[in-house]
DNA sequence: TAGATTGTTAATCGATTAACAATC
DNA sequence: TAGATTGTTAATCGATTAACAATC
Protein backbone atom coordinates (compact mmCIF):
# COMPACT_ATOMS: atom_id res chain seq x y z
CA UNK A 1 0.00 0.00 0.00
CA UNK A 2 1.11 3.19 -0.95
CA UNK A 3 0.76 6.29 1.25
CA UNK A 4 0.76 9.34 -0.79
CA UNK A 5 1.32 11.95 2.46
CA UNK A 6 3.13 11.00 5.57
CA UNK A 7 -0.02 10.12 7.80
CA UNK A 8 0.30 11.51 10.85
CA UNK A 9 0.25 7.65 12.79
CA UNK A 10 1.05 8.88 16.12
CA UNK A 11 2.44 5.61 18.05
CA UNK A 12 0.39 5.18 21.06
CA UNK A 13 2.47 6.03 23.58
CA UNK A 14 2.63 2.87 26.29
CA UNK A 15 1.17 2.83 29.35
CA UNK A 16 4.86 1.51 31.18
CA UNK A 17 6.19 5.12 29.83
CA UNK A 18 2.75 7.15 30.82
CA UNK A 19 2.78 5.69 34.56
CA UNK A 20 6.65 7.34 34.33
CA UNK A 21 5.44 10.64 33.72
CA UNK A 22 3.77 11.65 37.39
CA UNK A 23 7.75 10.92 38.67
CA UNK A 24 8.83 12.86 36.46
CA UNK A 25 6.30 15.63 37.27
CA UNK A 26 7.18 15.18 41.34
CA UNK A 27 10.99 15.40 40.53
CA UNK A 28 11.11 18.43 38.34
CA UNK A 29 8.95 19.91 40.82
CA UNK A 30 11.07 18.93 43.39
CA UNK A 31 14.22 20.92 41.27
CA UNK A 32 12.27 24.06 40.51
CA UNK A 33 11.78 24.28 44.26
CA UNK A 34 15.60 22.94 44.56
CA UNK A 35 16.35 26.48 42.41
CA UNK A 36 17.85 24.49 39.58
CA UNK A 37 17.64 25.93 36.20
CA UNK A 38 18.73 23.33 33.67
CA UNK A 39 19.43 19.39 34.24
CA UNK A 40 20.63 16.59 31.89
CA UNK A 41 19.41 13.45 31.23
CA UNK A 42 22.37 12.13 32.98
CA UNK A 43 22.30 13.96 36.45
CA UNK A 44 18.36 13.20 36.32
CA UNK A 45 19.06 9.56 36.16
CA UNK A 46 20.89 9.64 38.46
CA UNK A 47 18.78 10.85 40.52
CA UNK A 48 15.80 8.92 40.04
CA UNK A 49 17.26 6.02 39.42
CA UNK A 50 17.21 4.74 35.82
CA UNK A 51 19.00 5.24 33.15
CA UNK A 52 19.52 8.54 31.09
CA UNK A 53 18.62 6.09 27.91
CA UNK A 54 15.18 5.31 29.35
CA UNK A 55 14.58 8.88 30.34
CA UNK A 56 15.68 10.74 26.64
CA UNK A 57 13.36 7.70 25.11
CA UNK A 58 10.61 8.63 26.95
CA UNK A 59 10.50 12.46 26.78
CA UNK A 60 10.87 12.12 23.10
CA UNK A 61 7.46 10.12 22.92
CA UNK A 62 5.79 13.03 23.62
CA UNK A 63 8.58 15.83 21.48
CA UNK A 64 12.25 17.16 22.07
CA UNK A 65 12.05 19.29 24.94
CA UNK A 66 15.57 19.29 25.30
CA UNK A 67 18.86 21.31 23.33
CA UNK A 68 21.64 19.33 22.29
CA UNK A 69 24.69 20.24 24.52
CA UNK A 70 22.58 22.04 27.39
CA UNK A 71 19.92 19.95 28.55
CA UNK A 72 16.90 20.40 29.61
CA UNK A 73 14.96 23.27 31.01
CA UNK A 74 13.86 22.49 34.95
CA UNK A 75 10.78 24.60 34.27
CA UNK A 76 9.98 24.08 30.44
CA UNK A 77 10.34 20.62 30.82
CA UNK A 78 8.07 21.05 34.29
CA UNK A 79 5.49 22.35 31.88
CA UNK A 80 5.71 20.25 28.76
CA UNK A 81 5.05 17.38 31.19
CA UNK A 82 2.22 18.85 32.72
CA UNK A 83 0.48 19.45 29.92
CA UNK A 84 0.85 16.02 28.36
CA UNK A 85 -0.95 14.74 31.76
CA UNK A 86 -3.23 17.75 31.79
CA UNK A 87 -2.14 19.32 35.68
CA UNK A 88 -4.36 22.77 34.07
CA UNK A 89 -7.00 20.85 33.37
CA UNK A 90 -9.89 21.10 35.67
CA UNK A 91 -11.50 17.71 35.65
CA UNK A 92 -14.97 17.86 37.47
CA UNK A 93 -14.66 15.38 39.97
CA UNK A 94 -17.33 14.14 42.48
CA UNK A 95 -16.31 11.50 45.97
CA UNK A 96 -18.66 8.82 46.63
CA UNK A 97 -18.46 7.91 50.26
CA UNK A 98 -17.11 10.37 53.06
CA UNK A 99 -15.81 8.06 55.55
CA UNK A 100 -11.99 7.92 56.44
CA UNK A 101 -11.39 7.39 52.91
CA UNK A 102 -13.13 9.97 51.47
CA UNK A 103 -12.74 12.08 53.67
CA UNK A 104 -8.98 11.88 53.53
CA UNK A 105 -8.83 12.27 49.49
CA UNK A 106 -11.17 15.42 50.13
CA UNK A 107 -8.44 16.26 52.24
CA UNK A 108 -5.66 16.00 49.49
CA UNK A 109 -5.45 19.77 48.44
CA UNK A 110 -2.93 18.23 46.11
CA UNK A 111 -5.25 17.07 43.85
CA UNK A 112 -6.81 20.32 42.76
CA UNK A 113 -3.37 21.03 41.98
CA UNK A 114 -3.02 18.56 39.35
CA UNK A 115 -6.21 19.07 38.14
CA UNK A 116 -8.75 17.70 39.34
CA UNK A 117 -11.22 19.72 40.96
CA UNK A 118 -13.58 18.41 43.75
CA UNK A 119 -17.09 19.48 43.67
CA UNK A 120 -19.00 17.37 45.51
CA UNK A 121 -19.15 15.09 48.35
CA UNK A 122 -21.43 12.18 48.48
CA UNK A 123 -22.65 9.81 51.29
CA UNK A 124 -25.59 7.73 53.40
CA UNK A 125 -25.34 8.85 56.18
CA UNK A 126 -27.74 11.88 57.58
CA UNK A 127 -25.25 12.52 59.79
CA UNK A 128 -22.86 13.71 57.68
CA UNK A 129 -25.42 14.74 54.73
CA UNK A 130 -25.40 18.64 54.75
CA UNK A 131 -21.79 19.25 56.72
CA UNK A 132 -18.72 19.98 54.73
CA UNK A 133 -15.01 19.49 54.05
CA UNK A 134 -12.83 22.39 52.88
CA UNK A 135 -15.67 24.17 51.50
CA UNK A 136 -17.24 20.92 49.82
CA UNK A 137 -20.92 19.91 50.55
CA UNK A 138 -21.46 16.71 51.79
CA UNK A 139 -25.09 15.22 49.26
CA UNK A 140 -26.97 12.75 50.00
CA UNK A 141 -26.43 10.04 48.00
CA UNK A 142 -29.93 9.87 46.48
CA UNK A 143 -29.38 12.70 45.24
CA UNK A 144 -26.48 11.62 42.85
CA UNK A 145 -28.78 11.45 39.75
CA UNK A 146 -30.06 14.97 40.59
CA UNK A 147 -26.41 16.84 40.97
CA UNK A 148 -25.14 14.76 37.92
CA UNK A 149 -27.53 15.94 35.25
CA UNK A 150 -26.77 19.62 36.65
CA UNK A 151 -23.26 19.60 37.21
CA UNK A 152 -21.17 17.87 34.57
CA UNK A 153 -19.11 15.70 36.26
CA UNK A 154 -16.04 13.77 34.60
CA UNK A 155 -14.68 11.68 37.12
CA UNK A 156 -16.11 9.80 40.76
CA UNK A 157 -13.76 8.65 43.33
CA UNK A 158 -15.22 5.92 44.70
CA UNK A 159 -14.81 5.32 48.27
CA UNK A 160 -17.46 3.67 49.54
CA UNK A 161 -17.98 -0.16 51.19
CA UNK A 162 -16.73 -3.16 49.19
CA UNK A 163 -20.60 -4.80 48.48
CA UNK A 164 -21.52 -1.16 47.32
CA UNK A 165 -18.49 -0.58 44.92
CA UNK A 166 -19.96 -2.25 42.13
CA UNK A 167 -23.94 -0.89 42.40
CA UNK A 168 -21.96 2.75 43.01
CA UNK A 169 -19.87 2.21 40.19
CA UNK A 170 -22.94 1.65 37.45
CA UNK A 171 -25.27 4.03 38.75
CA UNK A 172 -22.09 6.57 37.81
CA UNK A 173 -21.29 5.30 34.63
CA UNK A 174 -24.72 5.34 33.20
CA UNK A 175 -25.21 8.91 34.33
CA UNK A 176 -21.96 9.25 31.80
CA UNK A 177 -18.87 9.72 34.40
CA UNK A 178 -16.11 9.13 31.88
CA UNK A 179 -13.80 7.77 34.71
CA UNK A 180 -13.83 5.95 38.01
CA UNK A 181 -10.97 5.88 40.68
CA UNK A 182 -11.80 2.60 42.70
CA UNK A 183 -10.20 1.64 46.16
CA UNK A 184 -12.52 -1.61 46.56
CA UNK A 185 -9.87 -4.62 46.13
CA UNK A 186 -11.97 -5.85 42.90
CA UNK A 187 -11.96 -5.70 39.25
CA UNK A 188 -15.17 -3.14 37.76
CA UNK A 189 -16.57 -5.00 34.93
CA UNK A 190 -19.17 -2.05 33.58
CA UNK A 191 -21.00 -2.24 30.37
CA UNK A 192 -20.20 1.59 29.70
CA UNK A 193 -17.31 2.90 28.34
CA UNK A 194 -15.13 4.29 30.81
CA UNK A 195 -11.86 4.31 32.24
CA UNK A 196 -11.11 3.04 35.35
CA UNK A 197 -8.26 3.14 37.91
CA UNK A 198 -8.14 1.17 40.57
CA UNK A 199 -5.80 1.56 44.00
CA UNK A 200 -5.99 -2.08 45.45
CA UNK A 201 -4.52 -0.95 48.89
CA UNK A 202 -3.82 -4.62 49.72
CA UNK A 203 -2.45 -5.96 46.58
CA UNK A 204 0.03 -3.59 47.16
CA UNK A 205 0.85 -4.10 50.98
CA UNK A 206 0.87 -8.06 49.65
CA UNK A 207 3.14 -6.78 47.13
CA UNK A 208 5.30 -5.58 50.26
CA UNK A 209 4.91 -8.64 52.32
CA UNK A 210 6.37 -10.93 49.34
CA UNK A 211 9.47 -8.54 48.73
CA UNK A 212 9.54 -8.60 52.92
CA UNK A 213 9.37 -12.50 52.83
CA UNK A 214 11.73 -12.89 49.83
CA UNK A 215 15.03 -10.79 51.27
CA UNK A 216 14.50 -11.18 54.81
CA UNK A 217 12.89 -14.93 54.80
CA UNK A 218 10.47 -14.04 57.90
CA UNK A 219 9.75 -17.16 59.80
CA UNK A 220 6.07 -18.26 59.43
CA UNK A 221 3.82 -18.26 62.62
CA UNK A 222 1.33 -20.74 61.23
CA UNK A 223 1.65 -24.41 62.03
CA UNK A 224 3.59 -26.39 58.83
CA UNK A 225 1.75 -26.99 55.64
CA UNK A 226 0.51 -29.98 53.94
CA UNK A 227 2.23 -29.18 50.53
CA UNK A 228 0.88 -32.36 48.65
CA UNK A 229 -1.56 -31.89 45.82
CA UNK A 230 -3.96 -34.95 46.27
CA UNK A 231 -7.65 -34.22 45.46
CA UNK B 1 33.13 -24.24 35.67
CA UNK B 2 31.23 -27.28 36.39
CA UNK B 3 28.91 -27.67 39.26
CA UNK B 4 29.05 -30.79 40.99
CA UNK B 5 25.82 -31.04 41.87
CA UNK B 6 22.69 -29.70 40.40
CA UNK B 7 22.51 -26.29 42.22
CA UNK B 8 19.40 -24.75 43.35
CA UNK B 9 19.53 -21.39 41.78
CA UNK B 10 16.30 -20.86 41.82
CA UNK B 11 15.42 -17.90 39.17
CA UNK B 12 14.02 -14.91 40.95
CA UNK B 13 10.51 -14.44 39.95
CA UNK B 14 10.07 -11.31 37.96
CA UNK B 15 8.43 -8.52 39.79
CA UNK B 16 5.68 -8.30 36.96
CA UNK B 17 4.45 -11.73 38.15
CA UNK B 18 4.94 -10.71 41.45
CA UNK B 19 2.32 -8.08 41.06
CA UNK B 20 0.00 -10.43 39.20
CA UNK B 21 -0.45 -12.57 42.26
CA UNK B 22 -2.70 -10.56 44.32
CA UNK B 23 -4.75 -10.02 41.57
CA UNK B 24 -5.22 -13.83 41.15
CA UNK B 25 -5.43 -14.66 45.09
CA UNK B 26 -8.87 -12.39 44.46
CA UNK B 27 -10.35 -14.15 41.91
CA UNK B 28 -9.86 -17.64 43.53
CA UNK B 29 -11.44 -16.65 46.59
CA UNK B 30 -14.34 -14.99 44.61
CA UNK B 31 -14.42 -18.37 42.55
CA UNK B 32 -14.04 -20.01 46.20
CA UNK B 33 -17.58 -18.26 47.23
CA UNK B 34 -19.15 -19.21 44.01
CA UNK B 35 -18.83 -22.41 45.36
CA UNK B 36 -16.83 -23.18 41.99
CA UNK B 37 -14.53 -26.26 42.45
CA UNK B 38 -11.94 -26.56 39.82
CA UNK B 39 -11.04 -24.37 36.43
CA UNK B 40 -8.91 -24.38 33.24
CA UNK B 41 -6.30 -21.65 32.55
CA UNK B 42 -8.61 -20.86 30.11
CA UNK B 43 -11.83 -20.17 32.13
CA UNK B 44 -9.81 -18.24 34.13
CA UNK B 45 -8.25 -16.23 31.45
CA UNK B 46 -11.40 -14.96 30.16
CA UNK B 47 -12.78 -14.07 33.47
CA UNK B 48 -9.64 -12.06 34.26
CA UNK B 49 -8.93 -11.03 30.60
CA UNK B 50 -5.24 -12.10 30.43
CA UNK B 51 -4.06 -15.27 28.60
CA UNK B 52 -4.35 -18.59 30.01
CA UNK B 53 -0.52 -18.88 29.18
CA UNK B 54 0.15 -15.87 31.49
CA UNK B 55 -1.80 -18.01 33.44
CA UNK B 56 0.13 -21.23 33.53
CA UNK B 57 3.39 -19.44 32.95
CA UNK B 58 3.12 -17.37 36.06
CA UNK B 59 1.82 -20.42 38.07
CA UNK B 60 4.77 -22.41 37.47
CA UNK B 61 7.33 -20.22 38.87
CA UNK B 62 6.20 -21.64 41.78
CA UNK B 63 5.67 -25.16 41.39
CA UNK B 64 3.02 -27.33 38.93
CA UNK B 65 -0.29 -26.58 41.03
CA UNK B 66 -2.62 -28.11 38.10
CA UNK B 67 -3.35 -31.43 36.93
CA UNK B 68 -3.58 -32.33 33.21
CA UNK B 69 -6.83 -33.34 31.69
CA UNK B 70 -8.48 -31.21 34.97
CA UNK B 71 -7.28 -28.02 35.04
CA UNK B 72 -6.83 -26.50 38.76
CA UNK B 73 -8.09 -27.44 42.22
CA UNK B 74 -9.18 -23.82 43.06
CA UNK B 75 -9.52 -24.23 46.85
CA UNK B 76 -5.70 -26.13 46.54
CA UNK B 77 -4.62 -23.13 44.35
CA UNK B 78 -5.92 -20.66 46.62
CA UNK B 79 -4.03 -21.38 49.93
CA UNK B 80 -1.18 -21.92 47.48
CA UNK B 81 -0.94 -18.93 46.67
CA UNK B 82 -2.23 -17.87 50.04
CA UNK B 83 1.10 -19.27 51.06
CA UNK B 84 3.25 -18.17 48.71
CA UNK B 85 1.95 -14.28 49.15
CA UNK B 86 2.31 -15.36 52.98
CA UNK B 87 -1.09 -14.44 54.21
CA UNK B 88 -0.66 -16.90 57.07
CA UNK B 89 2.48 -14.78 58.44
CA UNK B 90 1.82 -12.10 61.08
CA UNK B 91 3.50 -9.32 60.25
CA UNK B 92 3.77 -6.66 62.78
CA UNK B 93 2.37 -3.59 61.60
CA UNK B 94 2.13 -0.42 63.02
CA UNK B 95 0.21 3.03 61.88
CA UNK B 96 2.33 6.24 61.91
CA UNK B 97 -0.34 8.69 61.43
CA UNK B 98 -3.69 8.93 62.91
CA UNK B 99 -5.49 11.30 60.39
CA UNK B 100 -7.99 10.52 57.86
CA UNK B 101 -5.65 8.00 55.45
CA UNK B 102 -4.53 5.94 59.06
CA UNK B 103 -7.67 5.66 60.00
CA UNK B 104 -9.34 4.52 57.18
CA UNK B 105 -6.40 2.16 57.08
CA UNK B 106 -6.68 1.18 61.04
CA UNK B 107 -10.15 -0.03 59.59
CA UNK B 108 -9.59 -2.09 57.20
CA UNK B 109 -10.54 -5.71 58.37
CA UNK B 110 -9.04 -6.94 55.63
CA UNK B 111 -5.41 -6.75 55.77
CA UNK B 112 -5.32 -8.68 59.18
CA UNK B 113 -6.48 -11.49 57.02
CA UNK B 114 -3.93 -11.09 54.42
CA UNK B 115 -1.00 -11.32 57.31
CA UNK B 116 -1.10 -8.43 58.53
CA UNK B 117 -1.54 -7.58 62.40
CA UNK B 118 -1.81 -3.96 63.15
CA UNK B 119 -0.72 -3.88 66.57
CA UNK B 120 -0.40 0.39 67.13
CA UNK B 121 -1.05 3.37 66.10
CA UNK B 122 0.89 6.81 66.19
CA UNK B 123 0.03 10.31 66.70
CA UNK B 124 0.78 13.67 67.97
CA UNK B 125 -2.41 14.99 68.67
CA UNK B 126 -3.01 14.86 72.15
CA UNK B 127 -6.77 14.37 71.48
CA UNK B 128 -6.35 11.21 69.70
CA UNK B 129 -3.58 10.08 71.84
CA UNK B 130 -5.15 7.32 74.48
CA UNK B 131 -8.28 7.03 72.27
CA UNK B 132 -9.18 3.67 70.01
CA UNK B 133 -9.77 2.52 66.67
CA UNK B 134 -11.43 -1.37 66.87
CA UNK B 135 -9.32 -1.74 69.72
CA UNK B 136 -5.51 -0.49 68.62
CA UNK B 137 -4.53 1.89 70.76
CA UNK B 138 -3.19 5.03 69.76
CA UNK B 139 0.11 6.30 71.00
CA UNK B 140 2.27 9.49 71.47
CA UNK B 141 4.71 9.30 68.56
CA UNK B 142 7.05 10.19 71.20
CA UNK B 143 6.83 6.96 72.81
CA UNK B 144 7.75 4.67 69.07
CA UNK B 145 11.15 4.26 70.13
CA UNK B 146 10.43 2.67 73.21
CA UNK B 147 6.90 0.64 71.81
CA UNK B 148 9.92 -0.69 68.78
CA UNK B 149 11.90 -1.98 71.41
CA UNK B 150 9.57 -3.26 73.11
CA UNK B 151 7.25 -5.13 70.50
CA UNK B 152 9.37 -6.20 67.37
CA UNK B 153 7.53 -4.25 64.12
CA UNK B 154 8.13 -5.80 60.89
CA UNK B 155 6.05 -3.31 58.87
CA UNK B 156 5.16 0.67 59.15
CA UNK B 157 2.66 2.59 57.70
CA UNK B 158 3.22 5.71 56.82
CA UNK B 159 0.32 7.98 57.05
CA UNK B 160 1.26 11.40 57.92
CA UNK B 161 2.12 14.99 56.35
CA UNK B 162 4.09 15.34 53.43
CA UNK B 163 6.51 17.01 55.06
CA UNK B 164 7.08 14.96 58.27
CA UNK B 165 7.28 11.55 56.01
CA UNK B 166 11.35 11.66 55.33
CA UNK B 167 11.51 12.21 59.46
CA UNK B 168 9.31 9.29 60.32
CA UNK B 169 10.77 6.84 57.57
CA UNK B 170 14.17 7.63 59.01
CA UNK B 171 13.43 7.28 62.50
CA UNK B 172 11.46 3.83 62.15
CA UNK B 173 14.01 2.81 59.56
CA UNK B 174 16.40 3.50 62.25
CA UNK B 175 14.61 1.24 64.48
CA UNK B 176 15.20 -1.43 62.66
CA UNK B 177 11.67 -1.89 61.27
CA UNK B 178 12.05 -3.56 57.54
CA UNK B 179 8.86 -2.55 55.51
CA UNK B 180 7.61 0.66 54.65
CA UNK B 181 4.29 1.57 53.51
CA UNK B 182 4.13 5.11 52.21
CA UNK B 183 1.55 7.13 51.51
CA UNK B 184 3.32 10.30 50.27
CA UNK B 185 3.87 11.65 47.06
CA UNK B 186 7.73 11.66 47.24
CA UNK B 187 10.55 8.44 46.72
CA UNK B 188 12.06 8.16 50.44
CA UNK B 189 15.78 7.38 50.11
CA UNK B 190 17.12 5.59 53.64
CA UNK B 191 20.28 4.82 54.64
CA UNK B 192 19.28 1.17 56.16
CA UNK B 193 18.07 -2.29 54.58
CA UNK B 194 14.42 -1.87 53.76
CA UNK B 195 11.69 -2.18 51.89
CA UNK B 196 9.31 0.41 50.78
CA UNK B 197 6.40 0.21 48.53
CA UNK B 198 4.82 3.23 47.46
CA UNK B 199 0.99 4.20 47.08
CA UNK B 200 1.01 6.88 45.22
CA UNK B 201 -2.32 8.65 44.93
CA UNK B 202 -1.33 11.20 42.83
CA UNK B 203 0.19 9.56 40.24
CA UNK B 204 -2.51 6.97 39.88
CA UNK B 205 -4.13 10.22 39.82
CA UNK B 206 -2.93 11.63 36.87
CA UNK B 207 -2.32 8.56 35.25
CA UNK B 208 -6.49 8.05 34.59
CA UNK B 209 -6.78 11.89 33.51
CA UNK B 210 -4.11 11.36 31.20
CA UNK B 211 -5.82 8.12 29.51
CA UNK B 212 -8.87 10.29 30.03
CA UNK B 213 -7.94 13.07 28.01
CA UNK B 214 -6.52 10.02 25.53
CA UNK B 215 -9.89 8.51 25.29
CA UNK B 216 -12.12 11.25 25.24
CA UNK B 217 -9.95 14.07 24.10
CA UNK B 218 -11.08 16.67 27.38
CA UNK B 219 -10.40 20.24 26.34
CA UNK B 220 -8.55 22.22 28.12
CA UNK B 221 -10.07 24.81 30.37
CA UNK B 222 -6.80 26.91 30.19
CA UNK B 223 -5.38 29.54 27.35
CA UNK B 224 -3.22 28.49 24.98
CA UNK B 225 0.07 27.32 25.96
CA UNK B 226 2.99 28.93 24.21
CA UNK B 227 4.81 25.39 22.32
CA UNK B 228 8.01 26.82 21.73
CA UNK B 229 11.40 26.23 23.41
CA UNK B 230 12.92 28.84 23.48
CA UNK B 231 15.22 29.49 26.42
C1' DT C 1 -8.80 -45.40 26.40
C1' DA C 2 -9.86 -40.70 24.47
C1' DG C 3 -10.24 -36.03 25.63
C1' DA C 4 -8.75 -32.32 28.09
C1' DT C 5 -5.53 -29.46 29.93
C1' DT C 6 -1.29 -28.78 32.04
C1' DG C 7 3.84 -27.81 32.08
C1' DT C 8 7.34 -26.24 29.27
C1' DT C 9 9.91 -25.03 25.25
C1' DA C 10 10.16 -22.07 21.33
C1' DA C 11 8.64 -17.82 18.87
C1' DT C 12 7.18 -13.28 19.15
C1' DC C 13 6.59 -9.02 20.81
C1' DG C 14 7.70 -4.98 23.39
C1' DA C 15 10.51 -2.37 26.45
C1' DT C 16 15.03 -1.07 27.94
C1' DT C 17 19.72 -0.04 27.10
C1' DA C 18 23.64 1.15 24.24
C1' DA C 19 25.73 3.72 20.79
C1' DC C 20 26.52 7.50 18.04
C1' DA C 21 25.53 11.00 14.56
C1' DA C 22 23.34 15.44 14.79
C1' DT C 23 23.62 19.83 16.74
C1' DC C 24 23.40 23.39 20.14
C1' DT D 1 35.18 26.22 17.63
C1' DA D 2 35.25 22.32 21.00
C1' DG D 3 32.61 20.06 24.34
C1' DA D 4 28.48 18.46 25.85
C1' DT D 5 24.33 16.32 25.43
C1' DT D 6 20.34 15.44 22.92
C1' DG D 7 17.40 12.70 19.57
C1' DT D 8 17.23 8.49 17.38
C1' DT D 9 18.57 4.14 15.47
C1' DA D 10 20.25 -0.36 16.49
C1' DA D 11 21.17 -4.11 19.89
C1' DT D 12 19.81 -6.40 23.86
C1' DC D 13 17.07 -7.98 27.19
C1' DG D 14 12.88 -9.58 29.29
C1' DA D 15 8.09 -10.58 29.21
C1' DT D 16 4.21 -12.37 26.78
C1' DT D 17 2.14 -15.52 23.66
C1' DA D 18 1.93 -19.68 20.91
C1' DA D 19 2.53 -24.39 20.34
C1' DC D 20 2.71 -28.98 21.59
C1' DA D 21 4.45 -33.09 23.96
C1' DA D 22 3.50 -35.03 28.40
C1' DT D 23 0.10 -36.89 31.23
C1' DC D 24 -3.86 -37.08 34.13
Amino acid sequence: MYWGVKMNLKKKVSLAVVKRLPRYYRYLSDLLKMDIKRISSQELSSRMGITASQIRQDLNCFGGFGQQGYGYNVEYLFNEIGNILGTNNKYQTIIIGAGNMGQALANYTNFEKRGFKIISIFDVDPKLVGTEIRDIEIRDLETLEDFISQNYVDIAMLAVPYEQTPVVAERVAKLGVRGLWNFSPMDLKLPYDVIIENVHLSDSLMVLGYKLNEKFDFTRNDSEKNNDCDF
